[in-house]
DNA sequence: GAGCACTGC
């Protein structure tokens, strides 16, 4: 395998200061010149001039990530207007990187080269190579299923192994081979599938539906797929593409010290808290990063790490811990990126998405303990469950590589080197712990029939596949045969939500509060709408007395969203859209609301009632008729009904499992005794979340294929 | 009495 050289230089952080933008463009030119991939432009274009396939692995977020879509373009595969597309896992890094790229060829983002993320889409024409997420991609997939646009696509930070990744791979596998065999023949412009299962695209952009149009031009150029990994597990996809040509470019990280403790530690955080002060009263100046499994652990950290401060003399007290996790309010986030005062030494304590989502400059010190944690899916149940887990090797080492990104660094591993070696190489992909309806309704709208059959890179179980065919058969995506309906199924797949909210709005039209339906499909889509703060536990809590109804957190849900409409609408015209999105976030505060999870559940609500009007769905409210809004929701969550046992706990009926209300919902202490709920996680309890009281005689009555009078 | 991380024309 040849060997390339490859420069330093994350572009991956969404907080970059904008300098004077001439000596910007200036010093980003030298530097672009000074890659050691630049050496290798000619090389690579090469490479994938010769290999249909060709698969690089190098390190994440340096060089080539910028770099090679531009080789590319200079090395002329957009003529005819074809575009290069570069799909990655995230919405901020496909945002960033196309935003340093557009700078480094000098023209504005939107122009040649462009980004298209869901709710921003910023191309056009013009551009000719564009960055956007793998899930992206995939929905363009459902109107443009030979994706007939693109020369090349580039899937990047394979290795995460995400979902879209695995369906996008299989895809495009799919496409390419379809691809080049419409060069030879012109089966492919037939009226019909082609004997990949593939329909034509429909270059007019109008709705595919299953009736194929023939395909002007006939012959379409092959599409080239170039597949980036930053682990060397490299023969994994090498094996998937026939022995694909696989190429490697060095990286220059700075060496980090790994250090492991001579025995397994029985308390992880004391060990941690041991390490914090350890190299506080020892090493030199720099931050340190500590990897922690979730906010209760983060929270509980911080509070030991403040309380053994203020037994240490004062001049060495000069330690600042900022906490990390997701749901934290972004200005919360934001604080990780402020260096720490003169003199004064910063503790990040992080979940994993100081792996790989937030890179955060001056870290010198990782400490790790080894865990994380992980969802898994028990589809005999149909039940999530989020345990801690031991990391995997792929993941020590992404962990401690965060300590060498701007110099030498040490990363200090919380268990012996024994207990290393015997970490699983690389994590379980996701597409083997997660509920797969939604990728089957998917794979079922582009065509693909046989889901066990699918080329996946690694097969979910069979158990799996079926239960979830099971799930989309009773909400009537699927027909006897196991084929996508029409039109429930056809338009359940054109929406960007889980298949069951999905059905709910196609059931809410006939129930005459659609209007309802999408608000509360919104906000279930997105984080806790509720923020609460441990140390304003009490005033949160009186803040969201105000939006709950008594009828369940559904209804409290439209509650909110409702209240933060007309907060608007009443400033809408008074002043600009930038003061008013200031004012909603102050609004947020105040009553203790996530603002980010709003601003995405309005973003949703308007994307999918867009969908809705679209579909030709009856867009009507069902008004103050509260019962008619919950025997909807009757109607859509039938499979998810429980019943409250002489205990207080509830009996799931689809499954038999007895669960609890989770503490969070305002039916919590009211326990009716029956309801609805959207979500069942197992945690330390196993928790049922987004509760609606509903009357029991409704699911014989709304669903009687599921619920026979005995049941 | 409690919330890993991502994502969707």
């Amino acid at each position: 395998m040849p060997s390339m050289a490859q420069g330093h230089g994350g572009v991956r952080n969404s907080t970059e200061n904008s300098n004077d933008s001439y000596a910007r463009t200036q010093n980003m030119l030298q530097q672009r010149k000074s890659l050691p991939i630049a050496s290798v432009e000619k090389q690579l274009a090469d490479e994938v001039r010769k290999n249909g396939i060709l698969i690089i692995v190098g390190e994440t977020g340096s060089g080539k990530t910028t770099q090679l879509p531009q080789f590319l373009f200079q090395a002329g595969f957009c003529r005819d207007g074809k575009v290069i597309g570069i799909t990655q896992p995230r919405r901020v890094a496909a945002v960033t990187v196309a935003k340093r790229v557009a700078e480094e060829s000098r023209v504005q983002l939107g122009q040649r080269v462009g980004c298209s993320i869901r709710f921003d889409d910023r191309t056009s024409a013009a551009t000719k190579i564009k960055y956007m997420t793998d899930g992206l991609l995939l929905r363009e997939a459902l109107l443009y299923p030979y994706l007939s646009r693109y020369s090349v696509d580039i899937v990047y930070e394979a290795h995460e192994r995400t979902v879209h990744t695995y369906v996008l791979l299989g895809l495009l596998k799919k496409v390419q081979k379809a691809r080049s065999k419409s060069g030879h023949d012109h089966s492919i412009a037939d009226n019909k599938k082609t004997s990949n299962g593939l329909p034509s695209d429909n270059e007019n952009g109008a709705q595919f539906n299953g009736i194929f149009k023939q395909r002007q031009g006939g012959k379409l150029p092959p599409l080239k797929l170039i597949i980036m990994s930053a682990s060397l597990d490299a023969r994994v996809f090498s094996e998937y593409f026939s022995g694909a040509r696989t190429v490697h470019i060095q990286g220059r990280q700075f060496p980090v010290d790994i250090l492991y403790t001579l025995y397994p530690e029985t308390d992880y955080l004391d060990a941690a808290l041991i390490t914090i002060f350890q190299i506080h009263l020892e090493e030199g100046h720099g931050d340190i990063l500590v990897f922690l499994t979730g906010q209760e652990e983060i929270e509980s950290v911080e509070r030991l790490v403040q309380e053994r401060l203020q037994q240490l003399p004062e001049p060495i007290r000069k330690l600042i811990t900022v906490p990390i996790f997701s749901s934290l309010p972004s200005e919360q986030q934001m604080r990780v990126f402020a260096p720490a005062a003169a003199g004064f030494r910063k503790v990040i304590l992080a979940t994993n998405i100081a792996e790989t989502s937030v890179t955060i400059p001056g870290i010198k010190y990782v400490i790790d303990p080894g865990f994380v944690k992980a969802r898994s899916y028990d589809p005999s149940k149909g039940m999530e469950s989020l345990n801690v887990v031991p990391i995997s090797k792929a993941q020590a080492l992404q962990r401690s590589g965060r300590a060498g990104r701007e110099g030498p660094g040490k990363c200090f591993r919380l268990y012996p080197e024994s207990e290393f070696e015997k970490l699983e190489d690389s994590t379980t992909p996701e597409i083997k712990r997660c509920n797969l309806s939604n990728v089957i309704l998917q794979l079922k709208a582009l065509g693909v029939d046989d889901i066990i059959g699918f080329d996946f890179l690694e097969k979910p179980s069979r158990a799996s596949i079926i239960k979830s065919l099971e799930q989309l058969f009773l909400l009537g995506a699927l027909t006897d045969d196991c084929k996508l309906s029409d039109p429930v199924g056809q338009q359940m797949s054109r929406l960007p939500l889980d298949p069951i909210y999905s059905k709910a709005l196609i059931v809410a039209s006939q129930f005459n509060c659609l209007e309802e339906m999408l608000i509360t499909v919104a906000m279930l889509s997105v984080e806790s709408i509720f923020y609460a703060p441990r140390e304003k536990l009490e005033e949160a809590r009186t803040a969201m007395k105000c939006f709950a109804s008594p009828e369940g957190d559904h209804l409290t849900l439209i509650n909110v969203y409702r209240t933060s409409n007309e907060f608007l609408e009443k400033r809408k015209m008074e002043i600009t859209k930038e003061k008013n999105e200031k004012l909603l976030r102050k609004w947020c505060k105040e009553n203790f609301i996530n603002s980010r999870s709003l601003r995405q559940a309005r973003d949703v609500h308007s994307q999918i009632r867009g969908h809705a009007e679209q579909m030709g769905l009856c867009v009507s409210s069902c008004g103050d008729d509260m019962l008619q809004f919950r025997r909807c929701l009757a109607a859509s969550f039938f499979l998810n009904a429980a019943l409250r046992q002489p205990e207080g706990t509830y009996r799931a009926l689809a499954s038999g499992q007895v669960v609890q209300i989770h503490p969070s919902s305002v039916l919590f202490r009211a326990k009716p005794e029956c309801i609805i709920f959207n979500e069942l996680v197992q945690t330390n309890n196993k928790y049922i979340r987004n509760i609606t009281r509903i009357d029991y005689l409704w699911l014989t009555e709304l669903a009687p294929q599921f619920y026979t009078m005995q049941n």
